[in-house]
DNA sequence: CGCTGCGGCGTTACAGTATATCGCCCCGCA
DNA sequence: TGCGGGGCGATATACTGTAACGCCGCAGCG
């Protein structure tokens, strides 16, 4: 059972790194083995994962990853709107379906926020337009010009707020 | 004249000082030396500064002082609503005007969003219901329980936007 | 009075996050 | 062949944040 939900997830993120490379190479960039290993496992976590976390699990490959590798691909992946930081949790979270974003009308650097789960950690990215929209105005009608914008609500997903008893 | 501007921020600043001792008094809180000493620097400081930064400050009066000294008054500010953190910057600011937000039906987490100049840095905080509303509403929309939300914008203030070639 | 519990704080140690810098290699290009 | 830039290895270091222990003062209480 496990391992069906694993497989499942595994083909899902060997599907989306598929994809990011393709992305890459369209816009002439270098999708790099590095990257892609490090674009991999970001999406294989669940949950949020902290750049030492992913060294970590980076040195299972490349014994001799130092801090610097690992922030240097998550540069370049976020550069290119494959992974986005949640400034909350100081980690990291693949991007969900940043082609959809794209045919949208939307850059790289599209708008998304997040709903982190302060019980459990699930982090669910969204991406409103009305939420952008009105942050958008407010900071105009301050005079303001906006370029980069972070959303990041903290609370009870649904199954937590389910369970509103356990420990 | 940057002495009459210091003179004026000085006594702004212990205003700001003696209204949040009377909310801490009022709130039956303890407002100790400790936090009296780091809310003032908090808000002396024209722009967010570092927790390190802020302690450098504080040893000038208390030559112990170690990190937890520092975090432990800000969670305490913070829970107050007498200071934020800057997510972004890993900075603090001091909250602009909190018993306005109280006056305004707000608990001490009042809604708040950051406007941060990524070119000088100065951060300006707004408190825009629209933005606050379109947000816990699509939270909601996702069955997500909001508690503290984050609203940070990186861009260009009106000086600097005004101000486009200069180095 | 002594006991106890709690909040605030000092102190030490450490964990986690991020960047600067140097140098090598590869590759494209003149 | 020389040159320049990007990607990366490697070392060192700076910055940010927390855990854990213990002391002290103070309120409540038998």
């Amino acid at each position: 059972m496990a391992e069906t939900t694993e497989a499942v997830r595994g083909s899902a993120v060997a599907e989306a790194v598929d994809r990011a490379e393709a992305a890459c190479v369209a816009r002439g960039v270098q999708f790099t083995e590095l990257r892609r290993q490090v674009l991999r496992l970001v999406l294989e976590s669940p949950q949020p994962i902290g750049a030492y976390a992913l060294l970590d699990r980076l040195r299972a490959d490349r014994p001799g990853a130092a801090p610097p590798t690992i922030y240097r691909a998550l540069d370049f992946l976020q550069e290119q709107g494959l992974v986005h930081r949640v400034e909350r949790l100081n980690a990291f979270v693949g991007c969900a379906g940043p082609e959809a974003h794209h045919s949208c009308g939307h850059g790289h650097d599209h708008p998304h926020q997040f709903l982190i789960c302060g019980r459990c950690g699930a982090t669910a990215e969204i991406c409103d337009e009305r939420v952008a929209e009105a942050v958008a105005e407010a900071a105009r009608a301050a005079g303001f010009v906006p370029s980069r914008t972070t959303v990041e609500v903290e609370g009870l997903c649904v199954a937590c707020a389910a369970a509103p008893a356990c420990a």
